[in-house]
DNA sequence: TCCTTCATGTAACCTGTTACATGATTCC
DNA sequence: GGAATCATGTAACAGGTTACATGAAGGA
């Protein structure tokens, strides 16, 4: 469903688009907060045009398509967005490896989360480049909001890395 | 794999359990991390019973069998945490509704936010509460820095709810 | 006796990833 | 001519959710 929601949110946004199109506005925009690949997009927008949601505006060179979002398109993306209550549920493989470090060495506890927290650094600078530049296909504002999110969340991940490490540092002098 | 990381920690932890006892403690701890229903863990503890990562101890009534780690099982966990490059890619609803936001009027986006934060808040008394009341079970300092990481995530997530919420009702009264 | 909890499993389905496959167009 | 990019697709597999199915044990 979700896959559905960020195509026909694209797709407002920056107007019509192709499978391929959309594929690359999916990595260099909404990436930080949902992932896709061509294997995935390619199907469901041929299942969005089944159901009405999309339709091929024109067909050109390379067998390439063009879809434009349609009213019903536009319906469904607002009711998800109003009346859906949102999985508030988290997985992650960062909060599953914090909850087992204390079944290592302190020392390889704290080694690990210095290395998160270099990796989380380097994140957290791509994400503020991507702040600056903004492609050009963007309507004003769009993705915005999810962006200072992925930096807030980026941060913390980062800070709560480096916290826990010095933590289990002291705790283990003792 | 990560489910079987997280069943080999949980048995780490707090000694031999049964698929049972796995499905609750998984609720009762891994949970803000990690999710997993019994009809997933049940034939995956089988296969890792197969692949010589636990053993069952003792069959009970009703059918119970206890599982414990072995060696190899230790090995693996080990393993992971350590070699292991944690996957850092980050999906979320609550993310890709926040990357969509712009498509709606204003003042719908403000009261969506205002939920959102609400229910965060409820979460988060959720999570406070655990951290007081800690399961018998549990081995001393387990999972204690995966909830502080949950409770951070929590609480980032009701303010930028709240601060975004003001932010667009501020500048569209402009 | 009946309800709840304990206890284990399977099947159908959905979502997502990786890899395979193909061909047109454009640029050097 | 050859390489890169454009462009679309399929198949196999892995991981996860929902629903179905069954039955024993214990307590009211």
């Amino acid at each position: 469903m979700s896959l559905r929601i960020a195509l026909l949110g694209l797709l407002t946004a920056a107007g019509p688009a192709s499978g391929y199109d959309l594929t690359k506005r999916f990595e260099s925009s909404i990436n930080h907060a949902w992932q896709a690949r061509h294997s995935q997009i390619y199907p469901e927008l041929n299942k969005m045009a089944a159901d009405g949601l999309v339709t091929v505006q024109e067909e050109g060179s390379r067998g390439r398509k063009t879809y434009t979002i349609t009213e019903e398109g536009g319906r469904e993306l607002r009711t998800w967005l109003i009346e859906k209550e949102p999985s508030r549920s988290y997985r992650s493989e960062g909060a599953l490896r914090a909850f087992l470090l204390p079944t290592l060495e302190p020392h390889e506890a704290v080694a690990l989360l210095r290395a998160e927290a270099r990796a989380y650094d380097a994140r957290l600078a791509e994400l503020e480049a991507l702040r600056m530049a903004k492609p050009s296909w963007k309507s004003p504002g769009f993705g915005e909001y999810a962006l200072d999110l992925g930096i807030r969340q980026t941060r913390l991940m980062r800070d709560w890395s480096e916290e826990t490490a010095t933590q289990i540092e002291t705790a283990s002098r003792s």
